[in-house]
RNA sequence: GGGCGAGUGGCGGAACGGCAGACGCGCCGGCCUUAGGAGCCGGUGUCGCAAGACGUGCGAGUUCGAAUCUCGCCUCGCCCA
């Protein structure tokens, strides 16, 4: 909090005589020209966002202020805040008749500040909650923090601080933080993770996850991050270098037993997405994660002592015929069978390189192919030829069987390891009537493709082979149809002290034991060693550890290891549905009343993590009886990233967080809110540039002026203004309401400046005593009261109408009075625009050709020729094709 | 390397295949003001005195008509390797 303002502070402006503005100096005779206009550059460029308000608010003036009717935010804003939490406005009752809707944005991990990118965030799903709301549903909106993880032990390591005490601290400065948006938040459901109280439930949830045989411990190598000194899940490590997601250090692979989550049984259900509206980008990251490629299984007899098969798992079963040499991993168990003893040190040689490599580098297309021959040989089961087995790199043993039957003609990757180790190519599926690429692989798939030379099934299309090989295999009993599967399960063993303690003991006699569900929370004991060795910090907690098994009684030991902590953002949605209840994680009667969520915003970097995991974790709890959805949200939107003004991320490393304390100090927040929500398409973000805020407390401003009380006088007898200022009205009704709905609030607020536009000029026409004057600005009000709650409320009350604008229906438009009865017409010649025409609605095409071909502007492109033709798009344009010359 | 997405004024950005640049910032000019870094009015894609011509990353194509659709290329971003 010390830091703000500590930059460049734009309040210190320098004195006014230093930087006189050109029009000052030039009626000073003492400034010679030449230096006034340099001056005048400076001055300029000196002008950062300047303080719009130089009177300082003080609880006399600012009373004052609000008297004379100054547009002052200061004045206000905190009032209704509070106004607002006494009257629980916002507060979602369980037994409200209205029909629910669950609205929610991602809870935040409390890092201690508050930036702009939250307030961007959260501001935009508030809007939309806040119709909602209007448009007469009880709609929950609650917020809470994500507040176990490593940032806050990583906190007390360098800061000798308790990760509970320095999460608390967080939160606190944070509530507050948030408090100052005015958002609609349901504070008396906030959640906080890292309470007993939550991580009781995080506990329990684990057990049932046990009990149904959704959770288990094995032995595997896991991702381990040598800095973090932790393991993590297979999405947590990023990018081409394989570095862990929090702090960047290449990962190493370790072999620990640990416990796991059996995501991939909803592999198949995770990949359907019917009944849910996500982005695209979303549904594609997930589906590709998944992984999901549906094949065959191949058995490949080999001439190893015990004829032991080679098992390969392929996609292109249609290509079998092609197949004319195997190629192992290095690692495959097969290799030290079936080596031959001449190629016995060769392949060793290999297999030990080929150790020493990374994934990347391994699959790297762009590298020159290696491999060693194996000295054995394979039987194709379809052709029946002796096929050589190589070992190569390229092959990696955790992907499918960890082997591959190599089709040089129509994979790449087989085709260049054939050409240089000139091994044959055989073209088994052609385009049809087409014939063998020289020199590439076929890899192709277009509709028409048969395969050649492959005995029975030459001349099928590929598609259908598929099916027929595979078929013809399986009466073999030398393949089977198969699905493989790129995602794997979720490891959610964590060797650190800051999250929900596995609930487990150890037991000489009965192993693993689930701790009694009436024995949870297993709490975090506080006195812990934090410092990173490796092993979790309570395992050198001997009083802690030690702890009697739950079967026999004799001494045990607990399980030291934490809980992933995105399994606690896996159900803190349903935490909220009933976030007091001590005797149950949720009350079954509240989850069924507001799940599924309406609508879910947050970041789309939890695309594959997150947004996978809680989708994973209702299907799970739906079979175990405990929820009875199928999916946690029906919508799901995504705010792009508010970068520093550096394009970089925020972080407080890099020094470029934006708080919106000292902004909202100097506008108000309505005017941050709606500049967050000006700037452009909310799912796009964008680096943090506040040029533009003035524009947007001006627009306030403004609107304050016509909201105020009109003195004007009687309504002036005009028509036409009136029925035009109506039409405005309706249009924005009708725009902004979809806009909203659409997440689209920088179109909303542009169509709100210009119906506040319209509005100014009807009062300077004269025309603000009228009954469409009044309707328009209490229009404008309503309609801005979801972006700017504390102007519109404020001058909701000085319009002398009862509290609350949240409270008032939303407003429909009427297609009617929207409708304009003239309408301007652009005419074009040849697609180019060259004359406009102003008609009624209703006049007739033959009426509207007459009078676009008798425009003079169209005369001069006709020269005198009959037009080709006339295209008229009713009420869009008129196009006059001229003959070709 | 693969997949997806995006390239529009000085800037942020608008635009169901139909008037490119809405709205706002900035800038220019003016008014008001003891003062202006407040407020108000007007102008502002480029070239041109003008008529007009040219304009949505580049190049083709489809169409009466393309920022928008198709293909190729370039650049950037995201996701996956």
């Amino acid at each position: 909090m010390g830091r703000i303002g500590s930059r460049s502070d734009p309040r210190q402006a320098p004195p006014l005589s230093t930087y006189r503005c050109i029009r000052a100096q030039r009626k000073d005779p003492s400034v010679p020209p030449a230096i006034y206009r340099r001056r005048c550059h400076r001055h300029h460029r000196r002008r950062l966002p300047s303080r719009p308000k130089p009177t300082p608010m003080t609880a006399e003036t600012g009373t004052r202020a609000s008297r004379d009717g100054r547009f002052d935010p200061s004045t206000y804003e905190e009032k209704w805040r509070q106004r607002w939490a006494a009257d629980e406005l916002y507060t979602a009752r369980d037994d409200d008749p209205r029909p629910k809707r669950y609205h929610l944005t991602m809870y935040p991990y409390p890092s201690g500040d508050l930036h702009v990118g939250h307030w961007y965030a959260a501001t935009g799903p508030d809007i939309v909650a806040r119709m909602h709301r209007m448009r007469g549903a009880n709609v929950m909106f609650p917020m809470g923090f994500d507040s176990f993880g490593l940032p806050a032990e990583n906190a007390a390591i360098a800061r000798n601080i308790h990760p509970a005490t320095w999460t608390k601290a967080n939160i606190e400065r944070m509530r507050v933080q948030f408090k100052t948006m005015g958002a609609m938040f349901d504070w008396s459901r906030e959640v906080v993770v890292s309470d007993p109280g939550y991580y009781r439930w995080t506990q329990w949830i684990f057990l049932q996850f046990l009990k149904a045989g959704l959770a288990y411990r094995a032995m595997a190598p896991v991702d381990w991050c040598p800095k973090d000194k932790v393991v993590l899940a297979r999405e947590q490590v990023e990018g081409p270098n394989r570095v862990c997601w929090r702090c960047g250090t290449p990962v190493e692979k370790r072999d620990l037993e640990q416990w796991w989550f059996r995501i991939t049984n909803y592999s198949d259900e995770l990949l359907d997405f019917s009944g849910v509206d996500y982005p695209e980008p979303i549904k594609l990251m997930q589906t590709n994660w998944i992984g999901r490629s549906e094949g065959a299984e191949i058995d490949f007899p080999t001439e190893a002592e015990d004829r032991e098969p080679i098992r390969v798992f392929t996609t292109r079963p249609d290509t079998l015929f092609g197949a004319t040499f195997m190629v192992l991993a290095p690692e495959h168990p097969l290799v030290s069978v079936l080596t031959t003893d001449d190629r016995r040190a060769d392949v060793e040689v290999y297999v030990a390189g080929a150790r020493r490599e990374t994934e990347i580098e391994r699959m790297s297309t762009e590298r020159e192919k290696t491999g060693v021959f194996v000295g054995a040989y394979a039987i194709n089961p379809m052709t029946n030829e002796r096929v050589p087995i190589w070992i190569a790199d390229y092959v990696l043993p955790g992907y499918g069987t960890g082997a591959i039957m190599a089709v040089p003609a129509h994979d790449e990757r087989d085709f260049a390891f054939a050409k240089k180790f000139d091994l044959p190519i055989r073209y088994v599926v052609l385009p049809r009537g087409g014939t063998a690429p020289d020199g590439e692989a076929f890899v192709a798939h277009s509709a028409d493709e048969v395969l050649v030379e492959s005995g029975e099934f030459t001349g099928m299309p590929a598609a259908e082979a598929i099916t027929a090989i595979t078929k013809a295999l399986e009466e073999s009993g030398r393949g089977q149809i198969a699905v493989t599967y790129r995602q794997r399960d979720w490891l959610i063993s964590r060797q650190r002290y800051w999250g929900a303690p596995i609930p487990i003991i150890y037991c000489d006699e009965h192993g693993a034991v689930p701790v009694p569900e009436d024995h949870l929370p297993v709490v975090l004991p506080e006195d812990v060693d934090f410092a990173p060795t490796g092993v979790s910090p309570l395992q050198s907690h001997a009083e802690w550890l030690s702890a009697p098994c739950p079967e026999c009684g004799k001494p045990g030991r607990r399980e030291t290891d934490t809980l992933d902590t995105f399994i606690d953002s896996s159900w803190y949605f349903l935490r909220y549905c009933s976030p007091n209840d001590d005797q149950r994680a949720w009350d079954p009667e509240q989850a069924r009343a507001w799940m599924p969520m309406k609508v879910y915003t947050g970041g789309a970097e939890h695309g594959v993590m997150h947004l996978l995991y809680f989708r994973f974790f209702v299907k799970a709890l739906r079979d175990l009886g405990l929820l009875d959805v199928d999916e946690p949200t029906l919508k799901l939107r995504n705010q792009g990233q508010i970068l520093g003004a550096d394009h970089n991320r925020m972080s407080k490393s890099r020094g470029n967080v934006q708080a919106p304390d000292e902004l909202v100090a100097r506008y108000g927040s309505d005017t941050v809110r709606a500049f967050l929500m000006f700037i452009g398409p909310w799912d796009q973000g964008g680096p943090w540039n506040p040029s533009g805020m003035e524009g947007i407390y001006r627009w306030l401003g403004r609107v304050w002026g016509v909201g105020l009380p009109s003195t004007g006088g009687p309504a002036a007898a005009d028509e036409e203004l009136a029925r035009a200022l109506i039409r405005v009205t309706h249009t924005t009704i009708a725009a902004v309401t979809e806009d909203y709905e659409e997440f689209h609030f920088n179109t909303a607020i542009s169509k709100l400046m210009e119906l506040t536009n319209a509005i100014i000029r009807a009062r300077e026409a004269g025309h603000a005593g009228g009954t469409a004057y009044a309707d328009a600005v209490d229009t404008l009000l309503v309609l801005l009261a979801p972006v700017t709650p504390h102007i519109a409320e404020e001058l909701w009350e000085r319009r002398g109408h009862a509290y609350s604008v949240h409270q008032q229906p939303w407003p429909e438009a009427d297609a009617s009075l929207a409708a304009s009865d003239t309408i301007e017409l652009p005419v074009q010649v040849d697609g180019k625009l060259r004359d406009r025409l102003v008609v009624t609605v209703d006049t007739p095409a033959e009426e509207i050709e007459r009078m676009a071909l008798t425009s003079e502007h169209v005369q001069r492109y006709l020269a005198g020729r009959p037009p080709l033709r006339v295209i008229q798009i009713p009420g869009r344009l008129v196009n006059v094709v001229t003959p070709k010359a």
